[in-house]
DNA sequence: ACTGCAATCGTTATCGGTTACGTTTCCAGG
DNA sequence: CCTGGAAACGTAACCGATAACGATTGCAGT
């Protein structure tokens, strides 16, 4: 019987075998030079104690560790349909995944983040990363991946197809005859929010609509961050009929401020969002939205690692993925009597 | 400017500050016994080197690290839903978070995962570990809390009443007029795969009913393990007018082999799942299901482990969380005419 | 100037593995 | 019997950090 709560290391096992723990090293990996006799004296001394070799002592000293790794500032649906992708990705792959979060999820957290994981793990502990909306553009000796990277860079990453998303986003609303269109724009210095305020411009200006800068409001991504600018909107004496949120997240709070305030939605407001996480089909009515497939950014983004890592790939090194717009019950020509 | 690719070592600040490692490391954690002035030597010269300390070497020298680990052998919606919960149980609480997933995701994997990458990590990187579904028992030697643990487990635990969530269903679907309820069981080592059948058989005893062994189906929680007992159940000359699956993964899954058989739901049969996972709303009709709140499970966990690291818990080691019956429109009474 | 105690800082062992290198063993070939 | 070389295995350095311990320095007290 083994004791409970002793650590098993590689030098109880190589003592027991009465070997060295050189040998037993050359045993757990396979490595040649080991006698047949020696082997079986180690495996059986490994299975006796049930030793399990510690990733962080073998990551220390070796180059390939065959983990990858995710690196993400929060964990919202968005992040979590990634993973799903990710995972699918990865299975049956001999790769590993290690998700780092950080506490600071909300709340105000320092940028440079995704630079300060990396570093800690890129160092030793995986073959590459992913990593999740960054906030600049990162360096590490390993592969990186961004999913949604910041505006201008050139790294490897994936995204959604946002300009085209976006423009057909508003031009379902300008064809259902809406006008005043407000923006909620995300993240500044992600490429994702640019291309999707891009579109928006790109859209209203196809159609003869001039843009006001006063129907834009600036938000982050943050959910929360869309409360206080969707008031400022929908309080103006001559409100928007019809709101575009450059996140799911931040549409649905939209919605929330909209019901807060007596507007009804589609009656009085129209709302559409841009991701299609789960929760959107869920409110009532639905939120009409952009689709941009985490599962898919997320599945693209760790084929593309584990390639790099592999130095198999050999495809551009910036993949776009195609949208649809989902319409659901969000969304409805306005109104022509405005509200009072 | 700093040469890409170089990996920055502590020895490498020492080095450009003048001062040995052991100064560097003293300075980084914060510990006594440097001048100020070393100190601002130390920290302009990791400024200059954008250096950050190695989590991997570190935790092997220390016995703390404030991470912690989760572990599940599957990423799945619910997974995803518990880990949301995590996480915002930890925001802000110093404690990061690393989340261990194994590629052996999809087919078969061999028992015992659990325990291969809790000792992988355990030994040093993480300061205690969530596991998700575990297969058996674990041992490590810092604090484990499970997330529906195995069935007569004694060591920390979170998870749902799921005697009483059966127990509801079940009664629902009586409630209904339905007699012959066919049952699709979890997996025979987890706890809740117990009771939930427990809860089914107590719910059909109460009202009377006699309990049919051939209506109840061995699966495993897997979706796929559902496909074919739902086939054998349906195809019978005298099939169920109810289905209750003991998740709503192998609910749905119900769903799809009773479409394909041309039975029509909430018509020719019933189906009740559990979990009330977000998918369950999105399906035509709804599925009515116990919601067991994967969220607060997964946030009662990591409260729980958060408290035994730092060593402050104090209240029942094992917690069992409240369930809810949501019925959408999958459930409806019995038509009186069988099914030809 | 001398002692004694802190404060400061370097040296070194250590965590649990991997691996370059050296040593021993064994056997085939001369 | 001697030599050469490969196979088998141990020794020790090393990965990047931490911490126990020892050495040095500075300064107050006498």
């Amino acid at each position: 019987m083994i004791e409970v709560n002793a650590p098993v290391t590689m030098s109880d096992v190589a003592r027991v075998a009465g070997v060295s723990t050189a040998t037993v090293s050359r045993v757990v990996n396979g490595h040649y030079g080991v006698s047949a006799r020696t082997i079986a004296q180690v495996r059986t001394a490994i299975e006796q104690l049930g030793y399990e070799s510690s990733l962080v002592a073998s990551s220390l000293r070796r180059s390939r560790t065959n983990v990858l790794g995710l690196v993400a500032h929060s964990f919202q649906s968005y992040t979590a349909e990634v993973l799903k992708g990710v995972m699918k990705a990865l299975s049956r792959s001999g790769f590993d995944l290690i998700i780092y979060a950080n506490s600071d999820l909300y709340g105000s957290y320092s940028e440079g983040w995704e630079q300060r994981h990396l570093t800690r793990l890129s160092g030793t502990l995986t073959d590459g990363c992913i990593v999740v909306t960054p906030w600049g553009e990162v360096r590490s000796r390993t592969p990186v991946v961004a999913i949604d990277p910041v505006r201008g860079s050139t790294a490897p990453s994936v995204m959604a197809d946002n300009l085209t998303g976006a423009t057909t986003a508003v031009e379902h609303l300008l064809g259902l005859g809406h006008r005043r269109i407000g923006f909620i724009a995300g993240r500044d210095s992600l490429a994702s929010a640019w291309s999707r305020e891009e579109g928006y411009r790109a859209a209203l200006t196809d159609a003869g609509v001039p843009v006001d800068p006063t129907l834009i409001g600036r938000g982050d991504f943050n959910p929360e961050s869309a409360a206080p600018l969707a008031r400022v909107l929908l309080q103006r004496p001559d409100p928007p009929s019809a709101i575009f949120a450059a996140s799911d997240g931040m549409a649905l709070k939209v919605l929330e401020v909209a019901r807060e305030l007596g507007f009804s939605v589609p009656g009085d407001l129209s709302v559409v969002g841009f991701d299609n996480i789960p929760e959107s089909a869920l409110t009532e009515p639905g939120l009409t939205t952009v689709d941009q497939s985490m599962y898919q950014l997320g599945y693209e983004a760790a084929r593309m690692l584990k390639s790099l890592v592999t130095g198999e790939w050999d495809e551009p090194n910036q993949i776009v993925l195609p949208t649809s717009l989902v319409v659901r019950g969000s969304t409805a020509p306005p109104t022509s009597a405005p509200r009072p």
